[in-house]
DNA sequence: GCAAATTAATGATTTATTCAAG
DNA sequence: CTTGAATAAATCATTAATTTGC
């Protein structure tokens, strides 16, 4: 543990952001002649080898495929679950608006093998209050042509945070109350998984 | 009139502070649960919606980004040009420096002991075949153990990364020039949105 | 000082990538 | 090779800052 120097290599920020450019624009498993040539451009900002940049698309790529592992995982249990919620009603009422889906919303089977909800975000965020203006101006949007250009906002939103709470139910004037103990913004629990969920 | 409500969020200071503060604690992509907490919590300073969450967080990281990769851009853009300046003793030096690399360099022989490198990575760097053909096995991990996952080439969407390769001549030690045609990647993926990209 | 005009920030949408499963 | 799901990047659009001429 000698001070000067760290028993592995620590990345500087740039570096990092350099590595996950290169990685984002195709390199997943660079060659000698890339590692050589990454190597020296890096050394530029701080000390690097050429196995450190060997190992970090080794390990890059292994845990990217983890990760989204895990979510699809994840996702799928989600999804099984909620099938057996209010899953029924709600997709019923949305199609009521978004004609445009009705043959993507296969609710009637019950099978749905809808990905989660999709749609617009203004009846799942703001469901009291009469915030009625959102509302409109995020439908517009969502359809605005007769092509349905694939899942719009189903992508971005595309998932199980939306769901929460469709709030008819919801307490119109619900107090922040319990948010502070459910806030330790500091809470190392936030930072990746949060809540309780099992999952793994 | 009414509030005339506004067609978008308005954070309040303190909404802001909140959310600065969870970003700055490491929050960046909060999840469903994780939205529908903060969002309640904040509604207690104003009027808030999950996708005013979900929007801030995206944008905050995005621009997080956004603003260390054109600083970034600039800092290369100035040392390249330092580096045009002196690349030739730079070079130099790193040749003196990288000891470990002399091995790698010299792969006609094929067997570099490289005491640097824990697992013989070194080999793993070596063109294959010499004489440039490094083409074919690109990622040779002979370092000891089972097979390794074949060469997948992955993708590699067209990019030149694969064709520099050591050229048809290869300059051991050839200009210099690489590290400059080597990191053009910020021309297709740093694009450096010019601050003021107007109205086009 | 003070609005109209202009520019910078930032909220909200859309488009493009990515990985891996079918 | 295509598709689903998630996200990041790019873009659009509106609000806040600020500059400017009076």
């Amino acid at each position: 543990m000698s001070p000067a120097a760290s028993s592995r290599w620590c990345p500087t920020p740039e570096q990092l952001m350099i590595l996950e450019e290169m990685y984002r624009s195709g390199i997943r498993t660079p060659n000698a002649s890339q590692i050589q040539k990454i190597t020296t451009h890096l050394s530029f900002y701080g000390k690097i080898e050429g196995k450190n940049v060997f190992y970090w698309f080794q390990n890059h790529k292994a845990r990217d495929r983890q990760k989204l592992r895990r979510k699809l995982t994840r996702q799928l249990q989600l999804q099984q679950q909620q099938q057996q919620q209010q899953q029924q009603l709600y997709y019923y009422q949305l199609n009521q608006q978004n004609h445009q889906f009705q043959g993507y919303l296969d609710y009637s089977t019950g099978s749905s093998t809808l990905p989660q909800f999709p749609y617009d975000i203004s009846n799942s965020f703001l469901p009291q209050g009469g915030g009625g203006v959102a509302s409109t101006q995020v439908m517009n949007y969502t359809w605005k042509e007769d092509i349905p250009q694939r899942l719009e906002m189903e992508k971005m939103y595309g998932h199980d945070w939306m769901m929460m709470e469709t709030g008819p139910s919801s307490p119109p004037c619900a107090r922040p109350l319990q948010t502070l103990e459910l806030f330790p913004i500091t809470a190392t629990n936030l930072k990746e998984e949060g809540t309780t969920s099992k999952q793994f």
